[in-house]
DNA sequence: CAGTTATTCAAACGATTGCTTTAACTGTAG
DNA sequence: CTACAGTTAAAGCAATCGTTTGAATAACTG
């Protein structure tokens, strides 16, 4: 052990607590929203003092806020991940599963990934004003989907492409935030998916059939 | 005139106090949920003192139940209306089109309209403690739906179909909540139901191709 | 007239609860 | 000894909240 080594060991401490904050705050923010947490539950939950609030973040909003973008981050870049898996002859189900799949890796994991999906949910029924930031990363990744999703549906233009693709979103969603969720959420990821994956590229395909 | 009619007058003014702190707390209720309402944002919204809301409801936490429960009962009521309304031979875009039409008619309208699905959605996310009974109304309107889809989805068991009932509902909750619904909202009802439903029927129906 | 009833109102109450800051305390390093 | 990184208990201090009170109004009752 050098000396070094304990310095470094205070930062990581330091670190850790940081980390055990944003863990805190991102778990309530999921259960209660943006306006329902307090600095208490916070630091209760992490086990850290009230001070190391201001200490490491500056104040309660600015340690909220990063818990949220660090939680879209994360839902971002898995959702970028299963659509650039895709091979691109990708079937309709092929990717509705890979839009879907964070949601259910979040669902059957439980813990911090779901808290991910609920805060990132939450943020989708925020009202835009103060929120155009993170709204357009949404935006933005929905563009990606639609781009792998389109030679999929030749016959559906691309304006009701764009609107079946944020029904499909808001119903993932749902399940992240409504008790339908946490009851599949006890089932393993693969039957999840299997119950879900016809569901959204149903809904994406459209229902044309005249008559019965 | 009689001295009756000045009663009756000072009676109805009474009345309409207390329809508009009702009104004004739903408004609220939509826009913040349960835990986001304060008594004075509700009384300066209706032009009512404080006091007034305990006199006619007695606190403000029952003031809330009212308002919830009052709007609850005007979806349900509204959703049996539109599936009593079905032919016995309804194909499943009827079935769906009746599923969607209390939410497509609220985002139309707006005001109190679009206020009563909001709150009912927001109700449809909240953990189920304290919930249970509201939570169960929900359960039995499902079941009325589920028993008019059945038979246009015969190849789909009723597990499925309850949980895919779930999703399309989850769905329609989702546009009375995000700013996706804000956007439709600007559209008259038929364009709305004419996006909205192939949609539906597609979750419900779900998508079974194999291959492209 | 005196008394009752239904309603509204301004004001104050009492209390919680919140975020932030402060100043003191660790242990390590130079 | 000084500087630093992190942590802590305690207090500051203000905002806000739900509820109650007691008076005021105005119409009816006997």
């Amino acid at each position: 052990m050098t000396r070094v080594d304990k310095v470094d060991q205070r930062r990581e401490a330091g670190q850790r607590t940081r980390a055990g904050l944003q863990a805190a705050a991102l778990e309530l923010l999921s259960q209660r929203g943006q306006e329902g947490v307090t600095l208490r539950e916070i630091t209760d939950l992490a086990g850290a003092n009230v001070a190391a609030v201001s200490y490491h973040f500056g104040s309660l909003k600015k340690l909220c806020e990063a818990a949220i973008e660090h939680a879209l981050e994360q839902y971002l870049n898995a959702q970028i991940g299963e659509l650039e898996a895709l091979p691109s002859t990708a079937t309709l189900q092929e990717v509705a599963g890979a839009f879907a799949r964070p949601m259910v890796r979040a669902l059957a994991a439980g813990g911090p990934d779901l808290a991910v999906m609920r805060t990132v949910a939450r943020v989708g029924i925020e009202p835009p004003e103060g929120w155009e930031r993170l709204h357009g990363k949404f935006d933005r990744t929905r563009e990606g989907v639609i781009r792998v999703l389109a030679p999929t549906l030749p016959d559906v233009d691309a304006e009701e492409l764009a609107f079946r693709t944020r029904c499909a979103a808001g119903m993932l969603n749902w399940l992240a935030l409504a008790p339908v969720g946490t009851e599949l959420a006890t089932l393993p990821a693969e039957r999840i998916e299997r119950h879900l994956v016809p569901v959204v590229a149903g809904a994406l395909r459209g229902d044309a059939t005249v008559g019965r």
